[in-house]
DNA sequence: CTGTTAGCGCTTTCAT
DNA sequence: ATGAAAGCGCTAACAG
């Protein structure tokens, strides 16, 4: 057998028609026994692949999707999560799919509320969800099982639901992982800052909860958790930290190194470099434009990708593997963490990644 | 107009018929001027995108590719290239591909050479080449050149070849970050030990010396390569390191830090661990068994991956894009220098990666 | 229950 | 030069 067989082949050396061994394959229709097990025994020896472009294409089918996820701000996080799922979306472009995206502000309940409401409204093939808000998640959730239309988390899980699947980091590691990255490159006997962006909801709360949860955890295994300062600063009003975090490192001049488990490292860096502090070293989270920025001059050591780009494609990928393909994946899939510093960011373009 | 404009839209909105559309979507066959812009006009007004793989189904092509790398050491960095490559002609499954594997002896000249002169006498629609001699490769690529066969490297770049495109790390950066790192993991005014594998063609030795290069530029930039010592150990047969090495140690008391500008740091870290010198943190390349195996038991610090999996499935990717889908893509391509640690590896499967 | 047939979108051949 | 028609592999509707 020179080619990949065909039904046709597959038809014929099982003495029975195409018909016969569509409905076999697919378990559609009624087969006799004896044609069945035919089938099924060519089937054994000839190793078929069916050719699923031409397959969906036949079905006819369209599949129609739906994305609610935060307002999309360019150069930040959930910007690379749309640019992976638009990616994703013309990759497979071959196949019928249109994707309706639906944003709501990630720092107002009511308009996650309204934005999931309406998505809610739709009919849709499968739906991906970028979660914030517990609860509306959850009634969001409940409702795509009861309409038994599929849906995936990018970013985080939400327990008490059921995705098909969920693309995100494991954040309680990514918190430890902060936490050695910034010991190691910092003098023994450090003091350490773990700052906190002030504003509300600027991230899923169990996942900055899971990073704090991971970062105590190494400086505990070290008995240095009398070493950890903390500080809240504001990522939208800058200039509100000029006294509130002067003050602070008056207060702590044994600060050597900074964690922000945000991806708003790039307003410290910026405070530092203003101040000529360039003794104290940031580590943070997401390459955001001005966390690339915080890398190239040195005020930021470390960042830590959490690849959403890729979260948003391999969420329509495996849609789609399961609609088109009737393939099913595990359900929980964790991203690697990047470790990214000035040298290798050039090539993390978390993009062309995507391309392969 | 809902769904995606297909060939017979086109043909009824500038009234023709879809085999001139055809004709002028391709540029083949003849067409006269006034139905050439009729099809055109209408072109520009929709996007049109055809459905690639049922393109390919109509045009009843197969696809024969030559894969000429090394031999595939379980657990090491080439068995990894190979994975990907046949990941991705399984995902490329509804195309027909076929995918021929012709492996030489890395540390031998005139196995190279054989195999490239086998898969030269082939007839192959696309080549991939793992390169490790140069005079050989270049041999091979003259040919393809010559047969017009499209071709790309996987690993590293040839100078004087004009492959389609390639898939490799910045070395030299690689070297650079790998001196950053251990720089950073050991206390101010250690001494450090470079450590090379003493097999011959272990690596493809431009690779080699790039990566020192960039090692060496780290250093001298801060004055530090008089700190710098060398060691040449052997890969092949640890035992002979015993002595060897332990007088090095011996001699160097205050070497803190080690780098292996190779996969071979597992041999250094058993080394190390055996002889109860944790004190003594390693940086090396690749996600071979043993240095995995080195960065869970502590014995390395770091290591830096090259994403092998990925460079074969882009290698794979870029070649169908190309056949199949008439597309080009840009002929350099750097792979991320991932920094992979104890806490980030379990994440670091680097072919789970590429179910995406 | 099952074989036949028409059709999916794209390409190619063959008359015209 | 160009339209009509057949074919690629797969599915679905329709007879029987």
């Amino acid at each position: 057998m020179a080619s990949k067989p065909r039904i046709k082949d597959i038809a014929a050396l099982a003495g029975v028609s195409p018909g016969t061994v569509d409905r076999v394959l697919h378990g559609r229709g009624k087969v006799s026994e004896a044609s069945r097990i035919a089938v099924e025994k060519v089937l054994n020896e000839v190793n078929y692949t069916p050719n699923l472009y031409l397959s969906s294409i036949s079905m006819r089918k369209r599949f129609r999707l739906a994305v609610a996820i935060p307002e999309c701000v360019a150069g930040e996080y959930w910007e690379q999560v749309r640019a992976g799922i638009l990616r994703a979306v013309r990759e497979y472009d071959s196949i019928d799919i249109t994707c309706d995206f639906f944003h709501y502000n990630q720092f107002d309940l009511f308009s996650c509320r309204s934005t999931f409401e309406r998505v809610a409204e739709g009919e849709w093939d499968a739906v991906i969800i970028g979660p914030t808000f517990k609860d509306e998640t959850i009634v969001l959730a409940n409702h795509l099982n009861d309409t038994r239309t599929p849906y995936v988390y990018v970013d985080s899980m939400v327990d008490g639901t059921s995705p098909m699947c969920f693309f995100s980091a494991d954040q309680q590691v990514c918190g430890y992982l902060i936490a050695k990255l910034i010991h190691q490159i910092t003098p023994e006997g450090s003091d350490y800052v773990l700052c906190q962006a002030k504003r509300v909801g600027d991230e899923s709360a169990n996942n900055t909860l899971m990073r704090k949860i991971g970062f105590m955890e190494f400086f505990r295994e070290r008995g240095l958790e009398n070493n950890i300062r903390r500080l809240i600063f504001s990522a939208a009003r800058p200039e509100d930290n000029e006294e509130l975090v002067g003050d602070f490192f008056e207060r702590n001049p044994d600060i050597k190194g900074g964690a922000i488990l945000s991806s708003r490292g790039g307003v410290m860096a910026d405070y530092l470099k203003r101040h000529g502090r360039s003794d104290i070293r940031l580590v943070t989270l997401d390459l955001t434009r001005s966390n690339i920025e915080g890398l190239r001059d040195g005020g930021i050591g470390f960042v830590i990708c959490q690849r959403p780009a890729q979260q948003g494609f391999s969420a329509v990928k495996a849609l789609m593997m399961n609609l088109v393909f009737g393939q099913t994946m595990k359900r929980d899939n964790y991203m690697p963490l990047d470790i990214v510093t000035e040298e290798n960011l050039p090539y993390y373009n978390d993009l062309t990644e995507l391309t392969e």
